[in-house]
DNA sequence: TTTGAAACACACGGATA
DNA sequence: TATCCGTGTGTTTCAAA
């Protein structure tokens, strides 16, 4: 299933708009990029086929959920044991928004949100450290986000 | 101006359901929720108003854009230099979705996509080494994304 | 691409508490 | 004062021509 074929310029400028703004009707993206809105649906509808529209998020404040604190935690795995379930294991910890296999360590980047300090601590002893095969962590708490998105540039 | 006030359970409901589906229709949502499509306008437009939701945003596949590639960089910095603008230009070196500021290293942390390996290099080497007060960086690169979400546990 | 019917968005007003 | 509902008007969706 070859996702890429050809992405056109139309194409391209429906996701340019996209990205600015997913909400907008689909009427004001047609008339934008100058054609009727059902060729736009249409078009729409394949990029969503073809993966490459995953899908639509609404992006919420965390502070109101008390889930303003950021961090990201270098989880340190054991190679030696199964390690079977274990990324889908971090993957269900409450918080984990996050869960990258990286290079040149046996670990996993986790992007975490937690209520503040304390509760990242808990976090981190009661549910990371003791899933097994989990050897160890080191955390970067974030004190600031200066900029947080997904838009990719269209090349 | 408090952004907290109270988050009754049809507001909880609502973010649930908008978490799961951004592009959902409001009539759709009002049956979920069982309420008039009128009111549960209203109350989108309060959390939007709020500061609740803060947006909405298309989730696009970065692979047909050569976007493939994700990496974390920690940046030091140098304090001593005035910092001015550096915040806002590791935030506009393309690629870069992601900048914190990061406690216990004078430095930020990026998050960002290119095309390959090569590429990444030469952005570092070319984009963001290049910045006045920027020290040095330490990439991590991503083999494998198991989970990247922004959805947060509403309490 | 156009078109038309059904579904929807959204502002307004009235009811409720 | 705040939130609810119903209605009316204009818009959007979506599939068939």
């Amino acid at each position: 299933m070859d996702i890429i074929r050809t992405i056109d310029e139309i194409d391209h400028k429906i996701l340019t708009i996209l990205q600015e703004k997913a909400r907008i009707p689909n009427a004001e993206v047609a008339r934008q990029v100058g054609m009727a809105p059902s060729a736009v649906l249409e078009r729409i509808r394949k990029l969503e086929e073809r993966g490459i529209i995953e899908g639509y998020e609404v992006r919420l404040n965390p502070l109101p959920f008390k889930q303003g604190l950021a961090a990201f935690v270098l989880v340190e795995i054991d190679r030696s044991r199964g390690n079977g379930s274990l990324e889908q294991r971090l993957a269900e910890v409450s918080g984990v928004q996050e869960v990258h296999q990286i290079a040149g360590e046996d670990g996993y980047l986790l992007k975490v949100r937690a209520a503040d300090p304390k509760a990242l601590g808990q976090l981190l002893r009661d549910q990371l450290l003791t899933i097994p095969g989990v050897k160890g962590s080191r955390t970067q708490v974030v004190l600031n986000t200066v900029k947080e998105t997904r838009r990719i540039e269209l090349e």
